[in-house]
RNA sequence: GCCGACGUAGCUCAAUUGGCAGAGCAAUGCUCUUGUAAAGCAUAGGUUAUGGGUUCAAGUCCCAUCGUCGGCUCCA
């Protein structure tokens, strides 16, 4: 979770609504301890739109660990109204580091988090500490939790319809998979009731934003079960989106100097060994296929596949940068419970292209790779977004990173240190990083409010190595190049599926499945609007005419749920001046236009890849 | 992968305590020939995700599998 927005101007961490959020997340553990006695504590800090509490129930009778049922919520949740209504006082106060341990004896989760406290180690995330703090305990009615605070002054305070229990979910201690799973339950709380029905009507229409639900009303993707989980079928109105977007990324690319390659989806075990990939990403790829003897895998990237491009002739100084791009399909078997629609799924298109670089000539090539995703993204509109610098971690080296923290470090210093030289704002990220290299990634959210990476562009000094990759320098020296792993569009699917939600289904002009629908009122105009969609057609624009036997006002309907951006409505008054009469998705109206001007509207939008209708 | 919930017609959803599987939209046919977001009538559409089990009787209860969703872990 990155940084939360402030409210009103105050760091949210200071803001009422913090303090009342953290608040009912106490008034929450009390209610479950009311419940279930013998529960033990984990963490409950305030969120985003509200707040949460973890629990470990302890063992169910069938031996499994017990969790909460979704009955259980509505019944927490009338507890804590109770508990709220008691208008009991917050009180504070500092004990040590032993009288912490006395308090929360038979409460282990509290009494690793007061260790780390006590040895000034660790916050209640985990993370290091600067210096050792001060271990407090917050009390109101029968209920104590260590706790760093703030609080409201009472409970009574907390607005008592203000506030709804959301969900539960299984979550490890600390994040750690290894550790045992806890009960999470969360809820949100607003300042009063019309905020908490603001927030829930807006959750409504997030939902309608989603781009599951648009993906099937504009035919634009699908799913089916006997084809797999994660693996979406492009539906023609979709691969008209791929095809433009495509189209868009090529045209940037022949600019930019690159050049296209092609490379097989599957590539024998002994390539992958040497890319590292199966030391490091194995987990990430499908199982191989025995064929003959040779084990072969799905491509999880296409690096490895233009380093033996790049490596398949001696490559001088002069050749540099070598830009080699591809449209290419990789596979990753991600876990089945990350699967999402189209942001997180196992067979993606990749706008993917390496550029090999000398170290010297570093800066401008990255700056250029930077350069055209923000062409990108003013072109799209996209403005909500967070750019990452995602590094490596100790702890990870030769584990999840190649091992060799001389270089991550040097790397990481070239990439902030260019960021920082083009005063591109960034935020750093441990533990975020490609196995070979740090990387910048771009961050959006989806309608829902799920975090993704989009674009990336990535420094790897792993894998140049690995594949003996080098160039002939000015000095007539070997020299190893840096490779430049860049994905301005990330993956197809992930694009589209965040363009959906970004545009909410109503794509610009150039990027719309069906640019025109032509409408006649009755079948006595079938014949001029045909004769406008051949001739629309035939300029390029993707024009159809409805020639369906329902009533007018039905078609505008159903091109208005497709959310097609033109509908040309033809009349008998149509058919006899020459003219249209023109709808536009957004409900303005203009009639008597001629046919020509609106095909040359049309066009430029196109050409010109313009937002506007 | 883990915790929890869910899975009924192409889509959105009904179906009392277990008791004859239904509606709207979409589709198809016919009638209407219509002026800016849904005309009327009719027809067709289902092994209730799949496989077992309990029962006189299962969409409903139990088990397993598959899939989807909310989170966790992970990531383009």
């Amino acid at each position: 979770m990155t940084k939360m927005a402030d409210v009103n101007g105050i760091p949210y961490e200071q803001s009422e609504l913090y303090r009342m959020r953290h608040t009912l997340a106490h008034v929450l553990a009390q209610a479950v301890l009311e419940v279930y006695p013998e529960a033990k504590l984990g963490i409950g800090p305030p969120i985003q739109d509200g707040f949460y509490y973890d629990f470990d129930l302890g063992t169910a009778e069938n031996g499994k660990p017990r969790t909460f049922k979704p009955d259980d919520l509505p019944q927490l949740e009338a507890r804590m109204r109770t508990i709220v209504a008691g208008k009991h006082d917050l009180r504070c106060r500092e004990v040590s580091a032993a009288e912490a341990q006395a308090l929360f004896a038979d409460q282990p989760y509290k009494l690793e988090l007061i260790d780390g406290l006590a040895q000034g180690q660790a916050d209640a995330d985990g993370n290091p500490l600067a210096e050792p703090v001060v271990i407090s305990t917050y009390r109101h009615d029968n209920f104590e939790d260590l706790c760093r605070g703030p609080h409201l002054a009472h409970t009574g305070d907390i607005p008592v319809d203000g506030f709804k229990l959301m969900s539960v979910a299984g979550v490890y201690w600390r994040g750690d998979e290894k550790r045992p799973q806890l009960q999470r339950i969360y809820g949100t709380a607003w300042a009063n009731k019309r905020d908490l029905q603001r927030h829930l009507r807006m959750l409504e229409e997030a939902k309608k934003r989603d781009h599951r639900t648009l993906g099937r009303q504009l035919e634009i993707y699908m799913m089916d079960e006997e084809i797999g989980p994660g693996l979406p079928l492009w539906l023609p109105n979709g691969n008209i989106l791929r095809e433009e977007i495509a189209k868009l990324a090529r045209e940037m690319e022949d600019a930019g100097g690159y050049q296209q390659v092609s490379t097989p989806h599957i590539a024998k075990e002994s390539l992958y060994v040497r890319s590292r990939h199966l030391p490091y990403y194995a987990d990430s790829m499908y199982a191989p296929m025995d064929r003959d003897g040779s084990r072969y895998y799905l491509k999880p990237m296409n690096c490895p596949f233009h380093h033996k491009i790049y490596a398949s002739k001696p490559r001088s100084y002069r050749d540099l940068p070598l830009r080699l791009a591809e449209y290419g399909m990789i596979y990753r078997y991600e876990q089945s419970g990350e699967l999402f629609g189209l942001m997180r799924v196992r067979a993606a298109q990749q706008n993917d292209a390496h550029i090999y670089v000398p170290e010297a000539q570093f800066e401008a090539e990255f700056m250029a790779v930077m350069d055209l995703y923000r062409h990108y993204f003013r072109l799209f509109g996209i403005d909500k977004y967070v750019m990452r610098l995602s590094k490596h971690s100790k702890a990870g080296l030769g584990k999840k990173y190649v091992d060799n923290e001389v270089m991550w470090l040097k790397m990481e210093e070239l990439v902030r240190q260019t960021m920082i030289r083009h005063h591109i704002p960034f935020v750093e990220a441990e533990d975020e990083a490609a196995f070979y290299g740090p990387k910048i990634d771009v961050q959006i959210w989806s309608a829902i409010g799920r975090e993704f990476s989009l674009a990336t562009n990535q420094v790897d000094f792993a894998q140049p190595a690995s594949f003996n990759l080098t160039f002939t320098n000015r000095q007539g020296e070997e020299e190893m190049p840096l490779c430049i792993h860049r994905a301005p569009l990330g993956s197809h699917e992930r694009f589209i599926g965040f363009l959906i939600e970004h545009y909410a289904g109503d794509f610009p002009v150039w990027l719309a499945p069906e640019q025109v629908r032509v409408i006649p009122i009755t079948d006595e105009q079938n014949e001029y609007a045909v004769q406008l969609t051949r001739q629309m057609a035939h300029l390029g624009i993707r024009a159809h005419a409805d020639l369906d036997g329902s009533r007018m006002n039905a078609k505008i309907r159903a091109a208005q749920v497709m959310k097609v951006p033109y509908m040309l409505i033809i009349g008998e008054r149509e058919v006899r001046e020459g003219t249209v009469s023109l709808r536009r998705r957004d409900g303005q109206r203009q009639q008597g236009v001629s046919p020509l001007a609106f095909i040359s509207h049309v066009r430029e939008r196109i050409e010109g890849r313009l937002a506007d209708l």
